[in-house]
DNA sequence: CATGAATGAGCGTTCATTCAT
DNA sequence: TATGAATGAACGCTCATTCAT
């Protein structure tokens, strides 16, 4: 047995877990979740539609696995992104880019993201999505929170700030996904960090 | 054939129609696309299952025609009420009064717009769907437009504008509908005008 | 719309029901209930199988419901015959000979209320079964009580006296069944009998 | 190799066999052929799902080899009562007293033993499990047989006699462990006795 | 026009069996 | 010898669509 580190069990559990959720991840965000088969993400992974029942036990388990595993990662870069700031001029742009840059490199992710983000409306959300979901926006609450207290952010309604971010945040991933914008990246950050900080910001 | 007007043909059909689609926005706000049965937009309808086929030809064409018959009355509606405005102030007021009330009134239909606008990213956009969000799209982009040319609007980009008006609308539309927001309508439509207005106005 | 009897959809349904009955009794006779595929019985009834299910909700009712029927009808003629008796001796013979040629007519039936019999005492015996199993025991109970009354059978434990008619007609069906047996039919009612009645009679 | 018995590695195979034929008695017992899962005797018989397949070639295998072990376990202990004995009274006495208080202390296996028999009517029979049974009822034609040269026993078909004991007998058990009857077992073997005895005895 | 009984392809899940280690 | 991860065929059930009445 290794001194540090996993056993040979658990490398191959996590190895297999990898694939699968890439898979999942490609497959979901190609064909949606009903759109999509556990024998095609059994292809797409490599292996027998059996095994992946070895791993998950349904095939919601497996979608929201993968959903949970791009918002966990997603949130821990922002976390670390925001953390490294001091003002709140640097944490409202680095939430911005940070966010724009994770997703120009994990566009599966988005597409399942934005989906799932879409239906939460209609139907009941999944408990862990929202509360990863609620982990961005008390990111981006702190951050105005803070300024607030500096007296360099103007005294509006702070959750309807902590949305608005959030919302201009998203749409223009949308866009940018869609193709109808494609402006160098710094660009569109520089924009949207204008447009919110003039919106929020005391003149 | 009367001189004006529809054949009883027409009527009938048309009544119909009106019904179905009726049934099917409640169906498919509830349940979603994959969770509602065609069964079941029959019964909500009082007709049967046969005879919803006499008239649509799929279950994919009664949500395409449900989603399009929503948004072609939201987009009147904004049209109206909009070009009825003369200043930049007024028309963008505008269009975020009309969004709001518009779906406040019509929640079931504004679940399947949202969750269809999730999965638009991910999938191919039925271009139905696209031209009727280009609509809005351009009605945005005109009221700015005029602002640009006014003076009264910042040399931004035009596009990015545009969609960080749409999404901080349709954000703030979602807010109310989970109940995150719960605060009068009209305080909601100030403070999204002030966060526009600073964000794109010249101070 | 007929002055007596039924709608023509009725006259369907019963139909239907009939020939999935039959279907049903056959192939769980000849692979018992895990050997056979739903698929099978509707292939038998010749019907596809999405048909079955507008008449029965799963696999489990269609198999009660085909050992319901048979049990039913069992029931109905062993009652039937023995009231038609007066004494004790005919009212025994009446169950024995009834059951047997009822049984020797619907070996299929058979077959599946041999193998339930024996998983009963395994698992929990679906309520139906037991009711309809219990009719037939008061039945041979009563016939047996009204002899003790008479003073025509031995002062002995009904309980006990009543489930030794039941088994020992129920083993000599089997024999029968087995092919172990090949006496004609009367000669095993007039075997059977004699033993009961030496058994339980006062000499 | 020992001089007496067996090698190293036949005493572990018997006992490990003897483990997996106890796990197989309880599992199948609660659960029955289809309910019960390779998986759940391997853990219950606490080795692994492939140490099973070292030892017994398929499920059906190992419920076969369960189902022997208790039928020869019980002929053995029936044959050695039934030997000692001189009459043919004591004769059929201690075949119904052995076989109840055998299946009253291994309950577990008569729930295999009476659902398997309840199948076997159905489908082919396993030729081990016919030979077994067989050899029960030799047993009871052999004393019937006895006491018919003796003129002790009525001359009725012997082979219906010996079926209707062995009817009888199963009945009682069954009563017994489903809880119909709940007597003391020397009553219960009295009673059989008597009402047999009458049955097939010359006044 | 309207109906609803009938269809059958399709899918999620299970589990006996195999085999590389 | 022992393991348990991997397999994939099989099955119960659903539901969009069709069509005879």
């Amino acid at each position: 047995m290794p001194l540090k580190g996993k056993t040979k069990h658990e490398v191959l559990t996590e190895f297999r877990n990898a694939e699968i959720l890439e898979a999942a991840h490609k497959m979901f965000a190609q064909n949606g979740f009903n759109g999509t088969s556990v024998e095609a993400i059994a292809q797409e992974a490599g292996i027998a539609k059996g095994t992946l029942y070895l791993y998950y036990n349904s095939k919601h388990e497996i979608y929201w696995a993968a959903l949970k595993s791009g918002l966990v990662a997603l949130c821990g870069e922002l976390k670390q992104k925001v953390d490294a700031t001091e003002t709140v001029e640097d944490g409202l742009r680095a939430y911005i880019a940070t966010k724009l840059s994770f997703f120009e490199q994990h566009r599966d992710f988005f597409k399942i993201y934005h989906a799932e983000f879409g239906n939460a409306v209609a139907h009941a959300i999944h408990n862990d999505f929202t509360e990863l979901l609620f982990e961005q926006l008390r990111m981006i609450r702190s951050i105005l929170s803070e300024g607030l207290k500096q007296g360099r952010v103007r005294a509006m309604n702070l959750d309807s700030m902590t949305f608005s971010v959030f919302d201009i945040t998203r749409g223009a991933i949308t866009q940018r996904l869609l193709g109808y914008s494609q402006r160098p990246i710094q660009e569109e950050i520089d924009f949207l960090f204008d447009f919110i900080w003039k919106g929020i910001a005391y003149p």
